[in-house]
DNA sequence: CTTGAACCTCTAGTCACTAGAGATTGTAGA
DNA sequence: TCTACAATCTCTAGTGACTAGAGGTTCAAG
């Protein structure tokens, strides 16, 4: 039995974020001493790892619920796992390319002027002025 | 002289957000009617369209405010335009770079389950609770 | 037994909006 | 000119995933 602040050190994630998950329903509330500070066993840690591991992948909360609920029924079908999975791997293709085309227009921006010159020349403020200077939609 | 009902129409930003950004004090206060409503011309149809261009490309209100100011200012060095760029252009490229590791797992993750499978069995789920199947640090 | 780091709860702030309530105004048709 | 109603007004609160701070209590080492 360890206390918030020994899970925090084990898994990287900050003591009020930790407070945040349980108050989320992500975490089962803690056990607790007589004086009302938690105290987590192994099954927290694998827990919180879980949870912080699908946070790095950039799941949402509400996915990691949905994930964490079917974790905890071993004989249930698996498929609502599959679908999240490819759901964020979607979304995240989809962000990538957003800013794939973010990248391009920037590139051209921040190349087209070394700072040197007076705001009325710019030609950062005068693409940001005008769209038509953009080589594609973004 | 247009109402924002209009001004919306016309640069697809919505009417509680151009409200916003008054607030915000990206906006000058616009003139008002003898019923408080208020009324815009071409300048504040350029104003917004820059910010709108602005926030398409991911700037934040923080670096917008910096960029009309330095556009208020005609004869001011743009120093500061091209470093917001820059450095815009560096946090995009970040993302993009975050995701890109994010994209290998996840497709990884995905393609190991097909759904017809239990919980209990889940590749999605086993992957979730253990990086050590992770094929980089992400 | 004392000290002070770690813990507790609760509220509020972040960013860039978005939604809704409840009241007022503008404008087109009768 | 009157009426209907869409559009506008202000204000507050909610979103997601935390983060910061106040003010108080508990734990554990020396
Ligand atoms: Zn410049
Ligand atoms: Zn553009
Ligand atoms: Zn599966
Ligand atoms: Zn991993």
């Amino acid at each position: 039995m360890f206390s918030i602040g020994e899970l925090s050190k084990r898994t990287k994630v900050k003591v009020p974020t930790i407070r945040y998950y349980e108050q989320m329903g992500l975490l089962a509330e803690a056990e607790r001493t007589s004086g009302n500070q938690r105290r987590y066993d192994k099954t927290g840690l694998e827990r919180l790892s879980f949870i912080r591991h699908a946070r790095d992948l950039g799941f949402s909360i509400e996915a990691i619920s949905s994930l964490i609920e079917l974790q905890e029924h071993p004989d249930r079908s698996c498929e609502a796992a599959t679908d999240i999975a490819v759901s964020q791997l979607a979304d995240v293709r989809e962000k990538i390319k957003r800013l794939k085309l973010l990248e391009k227009e920037l590139s051209r921006i921040s190349k087209g002027c070394d700072g040197q010159g007076v705001s009325e020349d710019c030609y950062v403020l005068a693409s940001l002025a005008d769209h038509e200077l953009c080589s594609r939609e973004h």
